[in-house]
Parts: C-alpha cells; sequence; structure tokens
DNA sequence: TTGACAGTTGACGTTAACGTCAACTATCTC
DNA sequence: GAGATAGTTGACGTTAACGTCAACTGTCAA
C-alpha cells in the first residue's frame, strides 16, 4: 500500500497528555501529529482563532479542543468547508426559526450519512478479517 | 452545508436492483450515481476492466460487485490508489511468504484505522443528535 | 552582537479525483 | 442519408488540502 497508506494514518487522536493552560502551534502540531503548516491552514479557513502574543500564536486548552474535534471531522470524512459550517452551526444561538429547521435537517442527513458509513466500515472490516484469517492459514501452511 | 455537503452525500449503495446479466456504462452510473467520467477514470487507474463490444464497455455482474465495492471503499476513505493496492492484494495467491507477512500487516493496519474512524463515527454521531436535541428544544420553545 | 531557534507571512507548487469540452464513431430511426 | 442518441478517446481545467521555499521578525544564550 506503499506511502500513500499515510494518507490515511491519521492521528491517533487521544488529546496529548498536556495540561498545560496555553500552547504553542509546534506543541499543538507534533501532539495531533499535524504539520504546523495543516493548522494554519485551518486558521486561514476559519477553523480556529487562538491568541496572538505579539505575532505568535497561542492556543488554549479550548483551542486544543477545537483543535481535536476538527481532525476527528476530517477523519470521519468531512471536508475543511463542511467543518467550518458545522462550527458556524454550533455558533448560532440566536438564528431564527427557520434557520433552526435547517440546522437541524442538516444535522439529520448528516447523521444519516455517517450512520451508513458505519455500515460501510463495518461490512470493510469484516472483509479485511476474512482476508486476513486466509492469508495466515496460507502463512502456516508454510513457503510453498 | 451549501451544496459542498453533496461531495459527502455518496452513493446510497444498495447494488441497483437490475438483474441483467451486463451493463452499459451509463446503466452503472445511474444505477450507483455516479458519473461515467469516474468509471472510466477507475478504469484508466486499473481499478475494473470491462470487457468490450467493439468500442463499448460491457460490465458483467462481476463487475457491478467489484464497482460497489470500489465505492464503498472510498465511502469509508480510502484513495483509489489504496483501493488499488488492496484489489492487487485479492489478486495475490502466488505471493512468497515474506510478501504475504506484508500482506498480513497492511491488512491489520488497516482494520485498526478503521476501527479507530469506528469510534470517531460514533463519537461525531453522539454529537450530532444531542446538538440537534438542543435545536428542536428551541424549536419547541417556539419563536422568539 | 551574533548565531541559533521558533515562529510568521506570502507566493507558488503539487496531488487526487474527477469535470468539461472537442472531435469522432457506431446504431437506430425516420 | 440525416439526425438523434449513446458511446469513445484525448486534452485541458478545477478544487481541496496542504507542502515547500523564501524572506523576515523576535528571543534568548554565549
Amino acid at each position: 500500500m506503499s506511502d500513500h497508506a499515510h494518507a490515511f494514518a491519521h492521528a491517533p487522536l487521544p488529546p496529548p497528555a498536556n495540561d498545560a493552560a496555553s500552547f504553542t502551534i509546534t506543541e499543538l502540531a507534533q501532539g495531533f501529529n499535524v504539520t504546523p503548516r495543516a493548522i494554519r491552514f485551518y486558521e486561514d479557513n476559519g477553523l480556529i482563532a487562538p491568541e496572538r502574543q505579539g505575532q505568535n500564536r497561542v492556543y488554549s486548552r479550548r483551542d486544543r479542543a477545537r483543535l481535536a474535534w476538527i481532525l476527528r471531522a476530517k477523519n470521519v470524512g468531512f471536508s475543511l468547508a463542511e467543518i467550518r459550517e458545522m462550527i458556524d452551526l454550533y455558533d448560532i444561538g440566536d438564528g431564527r426559526v427557520k434557520q433552526r429547521r435547517v440546522t437541524l435537517e442538516k444535522c439529520r442527513n448528516r447523521i444519516l450519512a455517517l450512520t451508513e458509513q458505519r455500515t460501510d466500515i463495518d461490512a470493510t472490516i469484516a472483509e479485511l478479517q476474512s482476508f486476513c484469517a486466509v492469508v495466515e492459514t496460507q502463512l502456516l501452511e508454510g513457503p510453498h
């Protein structure tokens, strides 16, 4: 599966066991196993907005949690644009009713899509497992 | 979530209820809700290899099943390159032992990644659901 | 004060996965 | 035989999500 496989070897996302109050960009990057470039890119797209000390970015624990959220959403297949929209949704507490109906429908659609996706994942896992079993058997039979 | 959402509104993949023995490219495309262009693209990348009648492609039921497989893998987050490699893996019955060990490891890694992804999906679904609940409550309270 | 670092902002390059023509071909219908 | 219709092969365009590089800035230790 070559090195492309790493495109799929996403961050193992247990929030980094760093209980500091604030973080630098490289701390976050290392903790989540992404590049600083990527984090800045998310900021350019309005996904995070850390404080600044002078020109440097300073990330709070909330920012870190938000980044975790973003990466998980990414891992689940959402595009950055979609993630941004979801974030915006969460920020609407004051939308009018029609807006809320739309919000609700979008949410439900996403839930449906995710549920479908879960089914696909289960099926794929099952297939890979049975394939693994076959290969294991071949191994036990020894080289021919 | 704009129209970008449709980038995620993947094919609802119940294999099309068409029990013919062979299919044209547009039949498959419509059945799976993808474009003929995409299917040809997959062929260019060695993911499918339908028969030909003259210059036209003719897809068997096996081809259709394979396309379903491909789309499911896509939906789960695999790149076309990765899918191609998985297909190649399935075609190795004669690899040497070392190759098989590698194959096995790759498979297991994928299973791990998929399992993680499942966890993320569950978490995301849970969050969306609780968010839905909140919005519903707001709706019931009526417009302010 | 002079590196050595960590961080910053553009600007441009890159890859994946198609979309979008354009120019043909083959088949059937009128 | 002239469209209409479904298919074909290039070739080029496009979008997302960063990577890469260049040119600075700010901070601290020797």
